[in-house]
Formats: C-alpha cells, sequence, structure tokens
DNA sequence: CGCTCTCTTGAGTTTACTCAACGTTCGTGG
DNA sequence: CCACGAACGTTGAGTAAACTCAAGAGAGCG
C-alpha cells in the first residue's frame, strides 16, 4: 500500500515509488516555489498540438492524460498514457517541440512550470536535474515496453500489459488498490492504445471477463487475476524502476 | 548532401544533423577530452544485459548496434536501431541500469565515457547538459514512431517506413547517398524490428522489389522511389528534429 | 564435397479486421 | 413523463492479413 504522504502539496506524487527519496528537500522545495499556474481542464480537451512550440512543461496531478499521433486517415496511436505524478511534457524542455499531441482522457488538474523557471531550478542542482531527466527516461522506458506489447504480442496480452502497467503505476502513486482503479477510456480509446479496432476489443474484454482475468466497465478496471494478466500479458514490471521490486 | 567536417574526431557525428550548430567549441572539448577508452568490437555481441548496473556510456562511431527485448519464448523484439552518432545507453547515466540488452549488428568502433566523467563534465555547463538530454529524447521520439508504426501500420508500411527512418538518419551523418546505405541486417532481424515474422518480412521485400520501391540484398538498402515509399510508410521525418526539415 | 545459414516459395490455418445490425444508456426537448 | 437521438457497447458473418509448417534453392565455409 501506497503511503500518503506528500499528496497535498502540488508534486507530492511526482516519482512516488521510484527513487523519489533521491530528491532532497531543497530539490523539492525548489520545484514547489517555481510552479506558475495550477488549473483544471474538462474531459477530452486537446492540451497540445504536434509541432507547436512549447515553452512550459505540465505535471499532472488529478486524472488521466494520453499522448497520441494520427495516421494519414485520422486515426489515432496512443504512445503514452499519463497518470497523477507523470510530468507529461517535460521532454518539451530540451526538445522545444513536440512531436506529437496531448490531450486529457477524463478531466484533470494540472501544474504548469516555464522553461525558463526549470532552468533556472536545475541550475546547480545537479541532483535535480538529474531526477527530471530520469523521469523523461521513464516514459522512454515504457515507450519501449509499448513497441513490445505491439510488436510481440496477441491482442489479449497487449490489452492484458496495459492493463497491469496501469495498475502498478496507479499503486505507485496511491490511487489502485486491490487491482481497481478508475481509468476514464473508452473501448475505442484502449483499442487506439493497443493497435486493434474496437469491436475486437470488446471481443478481448468479453474473454478476458469470462476467464474471470479483468472486469472494465464504467471507467473502472477491477484486475480479479492479477498473476494470470501478469502471464497472459508477459508483463515484469522492472521497466518501470519501481523501488518495491515484486514480481507480480 | 551532409558535410564531412568533424567526422576525424571522436564525437564528429554526434547530433549531426540535428542542432549540433548549439554545442559549442567548449562542449565539444570537455566531451571529447573525457571519453575513456574507444575500441572494435565483432558482429553479434552482446553488450550490456537488462537488469545490469552500467557505470559507463557509449557512443557508436562506425557499424550498428540495437537494443532489444525477448519475449517469454526467447523471441526478440528490437526497440532501436543505432548509427554512427548516436550514444546507444547515455540513459544509463540517469536510470543506472537497463531495461533491455544491447548487442551489436555489424562489426562495430564505440568509445565509452565514464558516468563519472560525464557528471564532471555537465558540471556548469547547462547548455551541454540539455544537449546531452535532447540527445536521449530522440531516442524516445523514435520509440514513438515505432509504436506508431507498429501500432496502425501494415506489414509493407512498416517495412518501408522503418527503412525511410534509416535513409534520414544515415543521411544525416553523411553514410547514405542517393537512397543508399549497408544495412547488416538479416531478414530475420527485420522481423524483430518489425513485429513480423521473418517468413513474411521475405514476402513484403519480394512485393517492394516488384513494384520498384526498394532493394535490400547482401546488406544493402537502396531506396528506388523515395517518395513512393514514404506514402506506403507514412513518414514524415519531423519527428527526428532535423535542421533541414524537408518533407520527404 | 558436404554442411550450415539464409533466403525463397507454396499451402493451409489463425487472427484480427470490416461491415452491418442491434442493444443499452443517458441526456434532452416536446 | 415519455420519445427521440446520440454515443457507446455487443454480436454475427464474411474477408483479409499475417502466421505456421514444410520443403527446396543459393551462398559461403571448413
Amino acid at each position: 500500500m501506497a503511503e500518503v504522504t506528500g499528496t497535498e502539496t502540488i508534486t507530492g506524487r511526482f516519482l512516488m515509488g521510484r527513487r523519489r527519496s533521491q530528491l532532497t528537500a531543497d530539490d523539492i522545495a525548489a520545484l514547489e516555489g517555481s510552479v506558475q499556474t495550477v488549473r483544471s481542464l474538462p474531459a477530452r480537451t486537446l492540451m497540445i498540438t504536434a509541432g507547436e512550440r512549447v515553452t512550459v512543461s505540465t505535471m499532472l496531478l488529478e486524472g488521466f492524460i494520453c499522448r497520441y499521433m494520427d495516421d494519414r486517415e485520422g486515426l489515432r496511436q496512443l504512445v503514452a498514457i499519463h497518470v497523477p505524478g507523470d510530468f507529461v511534457d517535460l521532454h518539451g524542455f530540451p526538445m522545444e517541440m513536440l512531436d506529437h499531441d496531448i490531450a486529457t482522457l477524463g478531466p484533470v488538474k494540472v501544474a504548469s512550470w516555464p522553461h525558463a523557471a526549470l532552468a533556472k531550478v536545475m541550475e546547480g542542482r545537479p541532483n535535480l536535474t538529474r531526477m527530471l531527466w530520469f523521469s523523461t527516461l521513464l516514459d522512454a522506458a515504457m515507450h519501449r515496453e509499448w513497441i513490445f506489447r505491439l510488436g510481440r504480442l496477441g491482442a489479449e496480452g497487449r490489452v492484458a500489459h496495459l492493463m497491469c502497467e496501469l495498475n502498478v503505476r496507479l499503486e505507485m502513486v496511491g490511487l489502485a488498490s486491490d487491482g481497481r482503479f478508475p481509468l476514464p477510456l473508452k473501448q475505442a480509446d484502449l483499442a487506439e492504445a493497443c493497435g486493434l479496432t474496437g469491436v475486437h476489443v470488446n471481443r478481448v474484454l468479453r474473454s478476458l471477463r469470462e476467464r474471470g482475468m479483468l472486469v472494465f466497465r464504467n471507467g473502472i478496471v477491477e484486475i480479479l487475476d492479477r498473476r494470470a494478466l501478469a502471464t497472459l500479458g508477459e508483463f515484469d514490471p522492472a521497466y518501470l524502476f519501481p523501488d518495491d521490486l515484486r514480481k507480480d
């Protein structure tokens, strides 16, 4: 069970469960002190468009955000799903522009830092700099796992793997327990994350439900057989760099 | 045509074609000055295993290197292919361990930096730090494009897209011209990069050849119809952050 | 020369897709 | 309050894409 410590502060969930303890009190204070804005956004809101020049970076405090790319026919491929505590576009700081769109899934609360403020905060703080860098590399590690998921798993494995990932990530920030967590996705969204069609995701979910592994209904995921789901999805959480490295 | 400037030095191809000009002479000198070793390795050599603690980072100077993950049956999924000028495991600096294996494809020449030396070089050099960070985020951008490739494209599109990417990346470092470049992959390796079987890659290559788009034989790629290949693979090089942003 | 590795091709199967229809839920306006 | 429409989920039937299995061809090497 994740501790509740710090969730009252803005950055309380940042790197929670993954080396957060390596952030010093000064590092955290410096980050907290340079927040520009905290605001709420409704569901299904486009936040950033590919190619746009970005000058602020945003951390997700509550809710879910996705990143995606469009194909020629306008079909989307999700490339990331963010949970509270994630910086959703810190990579925009070194990159200056993004190669993908960012949008909210459900309603969210987010905090933003101007890049200039981030640069100032990092100056003379090599440890904080490295932790921020690390957090962007966690995204890259998840990207790699998604490549694996799409390249090597069948439809059921893909859905299973994604659900295992989200479960672990939400557990780390204290937002899932007993394999139960909210997930404001339609079946069509899940399809866009898994490289499948909506119709096929529907069949996969039915199969997982009938096999007693997972129920996903009304935006709530309930993992009934965590071990079976992990086996089906060939899931090993090591790529998430959890402090607590269990194999389940 | 890419310029040849700097290819005599160790880091001459680093970020070539993508913001290399933002590196100062001091940045480059500092990097060059802290190289620990330069060595050659034979083809098909395992360099780093997933989970291993890493204390040095390596830049590829000549040849090709891949990163991959294994599934339950030992089948590989490539998650990256590196060309000269790429740091292959700079992400190991903030991450301290890797979530995937790294191996050479053909024979290579590589240079290595101890992480301690990198930390010292970055101290007081925020610009260099940001450029190194940027280079790891280019990998992440390529990962995202690979997710798109696997999630949204059919077999022919996947192969076409990968070939377009390698062509552009090799052009940027002066190692491809007129759509012709060496690529020390077997058809089975290409399959592992595209989430396909070797047999099917064979059929795809035949189709691309018969359609006059691309020939891949004896480790040499020849792109015959760059535009058609880009269309088929829905390829837009923007995600590679080239200085020269052409749309082809 | 014979072995191994890679590439190639054919035939049949499996997986996921497309198209189409129907069900369910929920919000809105008559 | 009910009727209607819109959005989402569900199911069936047929199709297309990629897979598996198997066999043979070509190249390179000891």
